[in-house]
DNA sequence: GGAAATTTGTACGTATGTATC
DNA sequence: GGATACATACGTACAAATTTC
């Protein structure tokens, strides 16, 4: 960040790519561009620029735009019209708040018209060594693992998997399943209310079943939760891995 | 995540990579086996599996596998010696916490050894609107802006755009190159103590200058914190946007 | 110490994907 | 759309270094 910002050029910033690194032209443009849509850089046209300007702008030719484009309306994020240019068809990040109450439906607020969770399976368990440090419960002691989707507005923006001591909260699964909220299915088992006690956040690229589940393209990025819930005796109720699509999905902390 | 995680095959459990995505599989192995590093999988050995097992494992050949290899020994993550096998360099992935007393240095704490602070530019600025609005200072007030990198054991592990209040924090870029700490700087402005008030969480892919100041690979990930620090009273001090190397940094919230 | 097995390094050929012009 | 250049990926074969027995 030395020089490069105040170059007084006429023509469009062109913006740096590199070449020859496994990682097609194409698909680093689409990568920048579907960055630049969720920033807003574009709302004041509700446009991608033209073809021929973005070409310019990345120094590469026109028809390697054009595959990013075609990636981006693949997704779903823009559509081209013939004659009009490429429109934008959605440009949301949500924002999860985490904090001492972290909540998801609350949390998400009026970000989102339509708010759906999924439980795609359950099984009862012996608890790793891993996961029993967590929960402070016995190695091979049963826990309840259920594995979760969350949509806003049928968009995946969550895939989780949590782990409960099975003992304290036998059935959290059922209530899980027809509520489609934690909070409501630790209620159905008489848990009033929890509090995060520590989560940690990292990010990699996108797996193949993250792929399929959260509908991502190849080298998405997504943000990694690993999160504690503990009962206000500070006694650990929820242990859980969520993964979030980086490119909808941002959090905040509020202390 | 419905069935492929109980098949009792003797054979290495085959690790699904995507074709003609734009990514190429030697990129997404490489990105695969730097993760599988950083979360200790090798760490019984030492050492990664050979090739062909990789090449098994993948279900690509030998030389797509090596070329993965290649790219993380020019990282410095391994190397390979001919007759025994690939040798894992390091495998560092640093916490920060992140809480209302976020800071660097005892952040860090024990998990490096060398800990620097650069001071790479610093300028006066008016403030922009985004920023005004952020600082709580009318738009065009001048503001001090700082651009830095901190290093651990010699890694580059952040680079942040930091903005300070002008009026109030003169000479706080002279106190931050002389000490590498922030905290101290801003005691030598007289401001003794300061919370974190906000702090916002993405990640993106880098870009050219991310891979230059960091020194990563293309399509490497960077997280992106949007940080504001208030002193006791609620007013804020400092704004800051930083980038630190996904595979090198996780964070922590400890609530 | 020596032979065999293991593991990385090098070479050549071929087919397909990517990007330019 | 067609021609060209280069990157990517596969297949095979063998050389070189190290470990194992």
């Amino acid at each position: 960040m030395t020089g490069s910002k105040s170059l007084p050029h006429q023509t469009a910033p062109k913006q740096t790519i590199q070449r020859q690194t496994g990682v097609a032209l194409w698909r680093q443009i689409a990568d920048r561009i579907r960055v630049a849509i969720s920033d807003g850089i574009y709302d004041a046209t509700g446009m991608v620029p033209p073809e021929a300007v973005l070409a310019a702008e990345f120094e590469v030719n026109r028809h390697t735009v054009r595959s990013a484009l075609a990636a981006l309306a693949q997704e779903g994020i823009v559509r081209a019209v013939q004659g009009r240019g490429t429109l934008i068809e959605r440009r949301d990040r949500i924002t999860f708040p985490i904090s001492k109450r972290t909540r998801f439906t609350p949390g998400i607020g009026d970000q989102a018209r339509i708010l759906e969770g999924l439980l795609l399976e359950s099984a009862h368990e012996p608890a790793t060594l891993e996961l029993a440090a967590h929960l402070k419960l016995k190695p091979g002691e049963k826990v309840i693992r259920m594995e979760g989707l969350r949509k806003a507005d049928g968009q995946p923006v969550s895939r989780s998997t949590s782990w409960f001591p099975a003992k304290r909260f036998t059935g959290i699964d059922d209530a899980y399943r027809a509520t489609g909220s934690v909070t409501a299915a630790f209620a159905a088992c008489g848990l009033a209310d929890y509090l995060r006690i520590k989560t940690e956040v990292s990010a990699v690229h996108a797996d193949p079943s993250d792929r399929q589940e959260l509908g991502l393209s190849p080298g998405a990025i997504v943000l990694v939760t690993k999160a504690l819930n503990a009962d206000p005796d500070g006694v650990p109720v929820q242990y859980a891995v969520t993964r979030f699509p980086a490119d909808r999905v941002q959090f905040t902390i509020e202390n």
